[in-house]
DNA sequence: TAAACCAGTTTATTTTATAAACCAAATATT
DNA sequence: AATATTTGGTTTATAAAATAAACTGGTTTA
């Protein structure tokens, strides 16, 4: 019988990437963002904002709502508690990678 | 004139990657640990833990000496001060997407 | 001496991230 | 009023990355 990855516990995917990682750090901390703000806090070109949070819209981390502001169209995103557990999870995994111990 | 990406700082490609950012995670706490180490403690596979390395080498965040273990080949990995340096950096940067206060 | 094994490397495949191109509606321009 | 521009995105094509499969060269074992 072989020994299996002892050491290192695998980082949750959908958190491991930079741009969707930002997406979930700007959720946690409000209630809600539109699709504007998080594109001007990331930085990010709209179409790959657009695909991010569709992938998290798809894995259920985060919710979103299309509205309107005026006459404009306005997409709201939320985290979602599976969101929000997923995250905290993925901080903690990742601590062992950066040596910080936990809480 | 434009204002540009305020909030989050770009992490570094060459550590925001599951196994390499491992290999980095050992290689900070001890003197050198050769390659069969190495993919022991990550669970990788022999040729991805190749290409990871090479890459860690290429960028010069790691050194890389073939010796021998009596007449086995023997690859020792060990961290260099500009990966210690790029290792501490992204840690920090990283901190500022988990929401963890610096120092 | 051939079969199996060890320590890796090289190459091919799959997955992922990202930007470019596009679209519909709203607003501004002549 | 027609047309041009901007806004708020989505879809699609491309580039980059991660990963495993296949391979190599030497070693031990049967």
């Amino acid at each position: 019988m072989e020994e299996k990855q002892t050491t290192f516990k695998p980082l949750d995917p959908l958190l491991h990437s930079e741009l969707r990682l930002a997406v979930m750090s700007i959720l946690i901390g409000v209630v809600e963002a539109d699709f504007v703000y998080i594109k001007s806090q990331t930085g990010a070109t709209a179409g790959n904002l657009s695909v991010q949070i569709d992938k998290l819209s798809a894995a259920e981390y985060i919710q979103v709502e299309k509205t309107f502001k005026g006459k404009k169209t306005c997409t709201l995103c939320r985290i979602t508690d599976k969101g929000r557990n997923a995250f905290a999870e993925y901080v903690e995994t990742l601590k062992q990678y950066l040596q910080i111990p936990k809480v």
